[in-house]
DNA sequence: ATCATCTGCTAAGTATATCAAGCAGTCAAG
DNA sequence: CTTGACTGCTTGATATACTTAGCAGATGAT
């Protein structure tokens, strides 16, 4: 009940994730396709990304992770594929062992704007939990 | 490995490790039917302890992994999605250091929303060089 | 202007997971 | 014997995951 506030949370579906991560690592859908050794056709990528795909493939989500570099636990949860036995903590954990974010791959305007908005968003929550 | 079949270490298809630990707590088809709620019907039940089904969704093996109180992961496996064992491969370079962002300070809503701010700063067309 | 090559996206088709219904066999009464 | 309630199993139908082919827009070079 501590981080059980949904409006808070805002967790992101499984489309909007996949999109924000391809469009991090600015990779186009074909671009993933050829990554993912043709696992993943680019039309079925964008339906993904959309939302229009229900119930996907693990086999597909495990090369998306392997591509995009997130954890397969995160993509299987965000796919409604609860894991409640080997996913970590989602509510107040204060660690996420997630490298979405390359560091080499941010310019230094890019990581100055990062931290100046999580600063922004930290010191609108306060000190955590 | 394997730490959990009692007696057989012999590795089993997914349809004969259903057929055998439903034989083994003594139900029928329509038996464990009932106890997923609907969820599974006996008939598919039927072809997938006959291998007829390549790719059951997890959904279903996950209710299967309730009714009959097997790890969920042991499922899984045998259905070919990976094996539960393997997730540590953040080894390889690539992207380790991440200086000014401690990643392991960052909470799953904060990863989600640099992502999404990071992905907003991107699609300004013209970010990169 | 016309090519050329990207981008994301969609429409139509194929493959397959999943279900509802029914079939054949067994066993125990009546 | 028949009837009924079980059993596992198969079949035909439907839903949907997934692909191939293609479209419209943007960009850039000739």
């Amino acid at each position: 009940m501590t981080a059980n506030t949904p409006e808070k949370s805002r967790a992101q579906s499984l489309g909007q994730y996949l999109a924000n991560v391809r469009t991090t690592k600015r990779m186009s859908l074909r671009e993933v396709e050829e990554a993912c050794a043709g696992v993943v056709s680019n039309a079925y990528l964008s339906q993904l990304e959309h939302d229009k795909i229900s119930k996907p493939s693990p086999n597909i989500l495990h090369a998306l992770a392997e591509v995009y570099a997130v954890p397969y636990a995160t993509l299987m949860a965000k796919a409604g594929y609860i894991t409640e036995t080997q996913k970590p903590k989602q509510k107040s954990g204060r660690h996420a062992q997630v490298p979405t974010f390359a560091t080499d791959d941010l310019t230094t305007e890019e990581e100055e704007a990062l931290l100046e908005y999580l600063a922004f968003l930290r010191s609108r929550k306060g000190g955590g939990k």
